[in-house]
DNA sequence: GCGACAG
DNA sequence: ATCTTGTCGC
C-alpha cells in the first residue's frame, strides 16, 4: 500500500490496513541519542481539497530552528475520526521528502497509539517513514482519564481496555491538558519527557506549534489560489 | 438505539 | 481544521 494510493481507498480498507500497521508498531525506548527534532503539521481552507504541510526542524534540547520544508498537494481522502491519517500523512511526506536532514524524533499533531486500533497520525507517520514519532493531541479520541491537577506538568494516564495509551499533560496552567501518546520506536514515559521540554509557555509543545504558524503562513500567502470563503457562522 | 468523535 | 470579536480570568 502507498501513501500516493490513500485516497482511493474506502473506510473499510484504511481500518483494514490500520490492523495490518498496527502489527509493526514498536513502543520499546529510543536508545538512540537526539539532537535534531522535527515538528509537523497541516492547514487548510474549508470546502478546499488543498493541503499545506509543513515540517519545522529544532536542535535538540535548545529548541532553535535549524530548518524547515513546505509541500502544497490535494487530498480527496475526506475527515474521518480514526482515519486521520489518510488524509494527512500523504501531503506530510511530501514536505518529509524535501527535507536535505532527517530529523531523529519527530512530533505530529495527533494521536500516537492513543487511538481504537493504536493507529494514530504519529504511529502511523512513524511506521512510514520508520522514524521515532511522538503524538501530541490537543484533544482527546479516546480512552479514560483522570483530570490531572491544574498544576504545569501534573499528568494522569490514559487508559482504553485495560492498557495505558496516553497521557493527559498540563502543559500549562489554567489550560486544558494536551494528550500525549508514543507514536513509534520510543516508550510512553521519553515521549512525556521529550514534550515537557518542549513546552515553552504555550500549551502547545513548540515543535507542533512552530509547524502550526508555519503551515497557516503558507496558506495566507497562496489564498489557496483562487478559494473563497463564505462564513455566516455555517 | 444513543452518545462520542484527533484534524 | 477554519471563520470571527469581544470578553472573562489569571
Amino acid at each position: 500500500m502507498q501513501p500516493s494510493d490513500y485516497e482511493d481507498l474506502t473506510p473499510a480498507q484504511a481500518i483494514a490496513y490500520q490492523h495490518e500497521l498496527r502489527r509493526q508498531i514498536n513502543i520499546t525506548p529510543l536508545l538512540s541519542p537526539i539532537s535534531i527534532i522535527g515538528g509537523a503539521d497541516i492547514s487548510f481552507n474549508k470546502y478546499s481539497e488543498v493541503v499545506y504541510a509543513g515540517i519545522v526542524l529544532f536542535s535538540y534540547p535548545e529548541l532553535k530552528i535549524i530548518g524547515q520544508a513546505t509541500a502544497i498537494s490535494k487530498t480527496k481522502f475526506p475527515y474521518i475520526s480514526g482515519l486521520l491519517a489518510f488524509r494527512e500523512v500523504p501531503a506530510l511526506l511530501n514536505a518529509w521528502d524535501k527535507l536535505t536532514i532527517k530529523p531523529h524524533l519527530m512530533v505530529l499533531d495527533g494521536q500516537g497509539i492513543a487511538h481504537e486500533r493504536r493507529t494514530g497520525i504519529a504511529t502511523h507517520f512513524g511506521l512510514i517513514t520508520d522514524t521515532p514519532s511522538i503524538g501530541s493531541a490537543k484533544s482527546r479520541l479516546t480512552g479514560r482519564y483522570d483530570e490531572p491537577g491544574n498544576q504545569p506538568f501534573n499528568q494522569s494516564p490514559m487508559y482504553d481496555k485495560g492498557e495505558v495509551i496516553g497521557t493527559a499533560l498540563r502543559s500549562k496552567k489554567n489550560c486544558k491538558p494536551i494528550y500525549i501518546s508514543p507514536g513509534h520506536r520510543i516508550s510512553m514515559e521519553q515521549s512525556v519527557e521529550v514534550i515537557k521540554s518542549c513546552v515553552r509557555g504555550y500549551r502547545i509543545p513548540e515543535p507542533t506549534r512552530q509547524a502550526h504558524l508555519l503551515v497557516n503562513k503558507i496558506r495566507i500567502e497562496d489564498g489557496d489560489n483562487n478559494n473563497r470563503q463564505i462564513n455566516l457562522f455555517d
